[in-house]
DNA sequence: GTGAACTACCTAGCATTGCTGAGTACTGGT
DNA sequence: ACCAGTACTCAGCAATGCTAGGTAGTTCAC
């Protein structure tokens, strides 16, 4: 069984991490410590790297390799045309369950 | 691919079946009625009940059959120590996540 | 009385997603 | 030489929701 934030996390990365990158471009060791330092310690490495090329391949972002000043080379991911839709979408969604949510649990409240 | 919203309800629906049965006892055909007058008219009915199934193997709720007036016997489900507990703990991880991208999306604004 | 529509539940197989646990490779400090 | 930090990749697994069917009982129109 995964944690509860494994599961909600599901659908939801892919949204953070575009969003992160509607912010500038990043490599995907950054992006990483960028979610750490929100609080998702616990999101895994590899995940973010899979999500990347997953991502690349469905074209919401592009890639290039930068060399790095201390370690191997890095592939910046700047946000694509179609990742900005995709993140528009993404928050339309976000809020639909969000608001939904909200009012189930005040709703429980009686 | 599944839809955004499918992708997002992926852990969220088990948090939202433990809310709506923290309401009172209710059966699966009940229980998805309910969803769909919340507006998530998309999700399947197989879904719900293959996700009763799982939560009651897991003793979050009890399960009871019951005769109907007009239909088969229905099987009504409500809500165990155990689902309680982890329906809080769905809205604490619910909170942690709600907050960051609430976040992630004002900040995106900039 | 036959068929449609609604009530009520179940199942096998699939797609997607995140995690585990490993490996590769380059730089710098000790 | 060794280890930590930087930076990326991959195979296999676990959990979840959807698809697309099936089973059964009741009610009502035709």
């Amino acid at each position: 069984m995964g944690s509860q934030l494994t599961e909600l996390l599901k659908g939801t990365l892919e949204g953070m991490v575009l969003a992160v990158l509607a912010d500038g471009p990043a490599h995907g060791y950054e992006i990483t410590a960028r979610l750490r330092d929100m609080g998702f310690s616990e999101v895994a490495e590899g995940t973010v790297y899979a999500l990347l090329i997953r991502i690349e391949q469905r074209r919401l972002v592009d890639a290039e390799k930068m060399p790095s000043a201390k370690g191997p080379p890095r592939k910046v991911y700047s946000l694509a045309a179609e990742g900005r839709r995709r993140l528009d979408e993404f928050w339309q969604t976000w809020n639909f369950l969000a608001e939904r949510l909200d009012q189930l649990h005040e709703g429980g409240m009686t």
